[in-house]
DNA sequence: GCCGGGTCCGTGACGCAGTCACCGAAGCGG
DNA sequence: CCGCTTCGGTGACTGCGTCACGGACCCGGC
């Protein structure tokens, strides 16, 4: 599933990788001596509800989209991976020798630095720089989490499809399917495409197939600050 | 919030504790040096939303609960923790420095040992121990919370409902309130209502003010493994 | 060109779930 | 016995998810 990059060498990662660069000498020798550099197309899927987890996962460059699937085949977007960070199942999974509850699909290709779970474990037990590292990027990804689940759980769609919007497609027109947004916010293609077009009729978004625009941001955001 | 018990010390309730008990002296004493046990009463807050938090809880014996809620006061109960267990969102704020995103309610009177933040750190680093037992449950519980998510978002309310049953009333006829069923899988209380009359004229439960007593096990557990 | 298949979107009908407003019934303390 | 509080029942309405289907667009091959 995961295998070397073909021009980079775990040293070069690293160097380029704040978290780790601040190791201390001895640290990063250890995670230079046991660390796959790994490289991994767009779309692929890292792994899937069930796959056992054994190794602990660093993303350099990319984005690495999790999400959890109902029988339904009904899909929610739990959180992304980027650059600096690494994902709390992973690290959940690690530690409590559990199957990963939910899939991860590359967004954009993503290098990333794999680290074995014994070495992982090892870290854990010798550095303190990489305790914090790891366990606080952790918490506030776990947070982040559960603020997601709040919103899905208690938020009405209007509200939480201006906010899918925004976080979309805030920075000007973007190639983005009705099914997507339905994805990310744990609902249908068809309530979406409805919603939308209330959107569209009050002015707030521009459509096209395959792509979406927002056309008034402001009265956009006045709708995505509406949590109930 | 959180006062020592008066009639036991904390090595009493270290002795008692599994555990702890199988951390080896020297951290052990370690650990009795700056623990506080703590005694908590029945319906009792022990953290809001928004608390910060700034020591690691182990659950001697007793229950809290640990919940969500919505501005409109809707309510979801994420876990509850046991004797022997640690609460995830507890240990994850610890670690990420953040404020706890749920309230936690005792529901039995608990008893706890509290470890300050520091100790807790320095713990996590000396004992190989310690870690093991603080991850794996950290994992399982991370595990099991997004399995709960997972249900409440896509699955619907008839075995949502028949699994909760089982949970709070499988042992026999117990006290329980219509808006306490609500509570515990996240919707509101008429809701539920209406599904225990259509349970009741099924013959699958028995209904009396503030008591619910299951009448077919057996058929009930049918509804409950239809998970659509 | 134009034809065919795949993806994306629109729509109506329907059923389940959440909300609101209100009421009655059961327990409990004085 | 009365009044208060908690608990449960009900109807009307809205919002959302599901199903079924069809049309629109895109992109390849011919």
């Amino acid at each position: 599933m995961v295998s070397p990059g073909p021009d980079m060498t775990a040293a070069d990662w690293i160097e380029h990788f704040p978290p780790l660069a601040a190791l201390g000498q001895e640290h990063r020798d250890a995670v230079l001596a046991s660390a796959h550099p790994v490289r991994l197309p767009a779309e692929m899927r890292v792994f899937d509800p069930g796959s056992p987890c054994s190794q602990f996962l660093l993303v350099v460059d990319g984005c690495v989209r999790v999400q959890m699937i109902a029988d339904t085949g009904r899909e929610l977007v739990l959180y992304r991976v980027r650059r600096g960070e690494t994902c709390v199942l992973t690290t959940s999974c690690l530690f409590g020798g559990e199957v990963y509850p939910a899939e991860g699909i590359v967004e954009t290709e993503t290098r990333a630095v794999a680290i074995p779970l014994a070495r992982f474990l090892a870290l854990i037990a010798a550095s303190e720089g990489f305790r914090r590292f790891v366990f606080a990027g952790f918490g506030q990804r776990l947070a982040a989490l559960l603020a997601t689940v709040q919103d899905t759980v208690f938020h009405n769609l209007d509200g939480r499809l201006a906010r899918a919007l925004i976080a979309r497609a805030g920075g000007g027109p973007v190639a983005l399917t009705h099914q997507a947004l339905a994805a990310e916010i744990g609902t249908a293609r068809e309530v979406v495409s409805r919603h939308l077009k209330q959107f569209e009729k009050a002015g707030l978004v521009r459509l096209a197939r395959g792509r979406i625009e927002i056309a008034d941001p402001d009265r956009l955001a006045l709708r995505a600050a509406r949590t109930e």
